[in-house]
DNA sequence: ATTAGTAGTTACCTAAAGGTTAGCGAGTAA
DNA sequence: TTACTCGCTAACCTTTAGGTAACTACTAAT
């Protein structure tokens, strides 16, 4: 009677399964790429000058952090704040919506960490005897 | 009578954001990239063979997800399970150690959806009116 | 006047990631 | 036999990321 004796191998998983992946994609498209979060990361530990920014940022260019602080402007994670005063200073500043990556970089910060302390203690395992 | 008349911009702080910043240039580099993580999540769902993984990760080709593979297995993420069975098949199984990816993977996914919810609504507001 | 710092931009170039096409060797189905 | 699937691989090419160096315009100190 049946039109498939259809026991379940994915199917029903692969609608969500989907979902998850679209919306993974969805987030490494945003905040994929070496330098966004942390970029990120060092606005919120109170680094907003462009020259701070750079000695932080361990290895980014001006170039290569000038065109990442327009893209994180333009997609709404910081602004440009330009004083009147004089001299004129520039400070870039995390809007709230930068908040909301506070999971994604505390769980990338975990798993970083003991990923590092894995790959180091496999390095021993290999090196001793 | 002072050095530096330091009030603590930084500095107490920059300590730990360097490590913060480490921890999640491991991660990045660990499991960076477009697909890694995509065909974890796959792999995590219940497609183990090939040409499943590269139907159900789209966009992927085979040049590249034979290569992330690779990757994949050398760092310890996956095994290649080739079954001594008639006919000859080939699965790919996730280790243990993939899934203490689950953190990262769940911060993402619902931070996806939620940024593909604020753009959709940006985008709305836009063309209101 | 020179030197140095801030906040970049521009032009040029290299390297890495990734896409496209083709095909191979095996099995399987008609 | 033909045709199709699976699990790739190789050759080739394009795109993107990112590095380097020079330069601008301004300020500030020596």
């Amino acid at each position: 009677m049946k039109k498939k004796e259809v026991i379940n191998t994915k199917g029903e998983f692969s609608e969500d399964c989907h979902k998850l992946l679209a919306s993974v994609s969805d987030a490494l498209y945003a905040i994929g790429g070496k330098w966004k979060l942390m970029i990120i990361i060092a606005m919120a530990r109170g680094n907003n000058r462009f020259t701070e920014l750079q000695r932080m940022v361990n290895g980014i260019s001006a170039r290569v952090l000038s065109s990442e602080l327009k893209e994180l402007e333009l997609n709404g994670f910081i602004i440009k704040k330009v004083s009147v005063g004089y001299p004129v200073t520039i400070e870039y500043q995390l809007l709230p919506y930068s908040e909301t990556l506070q999971g994604v970089v505390s769980a990338l910060s975990q798993w970083g960490t003991q990923h590092r302390d894995k790959i180091k203690n496999d390095y021993k395992k290999d090196n001793s005897l």
